[in-house]
DNA sequence: CCCCAGGATTGCT
DNA sequence: AGCAATCATGGG
């Protein structure tokens, strides 16, 4: 693991604690959360969470079955929601198919199953493979790019550069992978507010 | 009143 | 290939 990449994680660990994303719910929930968090504030996320467990609306049969005017109201709070209905539509068909396969597909396999849904871009295929599958996939976002660019670190265009410069440079492991990606975007909060 | 949030797609150049 | 417009609610 390079020096750098490791100390700054100690350092993040020490400042912000564990994380803890996605925690005790289930992997569905994860995935929804995924598709719904799209340039959206997590607190909306919740609400619209919220607002599909009250309708007892959050697995796979049930978001299938509902209408489109339906799940538009519940999952208003996180704003684009008409996108959004049909997204999660396709999200969970696709939820729904893999369901029998994923164990025996090669990550990057899955990865690129997910990124031919619509509406499913590389950040949310990643957030998926790593907090819902478990996959030892890096998930990179714009606070990643900030990080990097901000420690000196890594400097790219394109987004599979910066995934794989983590991949590359830190253990291939799942927990890790999860807590720096959470400390990355706890450190962006943080420094905003300043 | 402004800007942004745990993005992705489409269309134009 | 790059870049703007679009989607839309809630909080600072």
């Amino acid at each position: 693991m390079q020096k750098r990449l490791k100390d700054l994680y100690l350092e993040l660990l020490a400042a912000y604690g564990h994380q803890g994303w996605w925690p005790a719910i289930s992997p569905y929930e994860v995935m929804v959360g995924a598709v719904l968090t799209q340039n959206t504030n997590w607190k909306n996320v919740e609400k619209a969470i919220a607002n599909l467990k009250a309708a007892d609306c959050l697995h796979p049969s049930a978001v299938l079955a509902a209408r489109n005017a339906r799940l538009e109201a519940l999952i208003r709070p996180t704003g684009f929601y008409r996108q959004k209905a049909e997204r999660l539509k396709c999200a969970t068909e696709t939820w729904t198919q893999m369901s029998a396969r994923k164990s025996k597909m090669d990550t990057m396999a899955l990865r690129a199953r997910w990124l031919a849904v619509k509406g499913i871009g590389k950040e949310t295929a990643d957030s998926i493979l790593l907090y819902a599958y478990g996959r030892p996939v890096f998930v990179v976002d714009a606070y990643t790019r900030l990080f990097c660019s901000h420690h000196g670190l890594f400097e790219a265009k394109e987004y599979d550069e910066y995934r794989r410069f983590f991949e590359s440079n830190i253990p291939g492991c799942v927990p890790l992978f999860k807590e720096y990606h959470a400390l990355i975007v706890q450190w962006a909060k943080q420094k905003r507010k300043k």
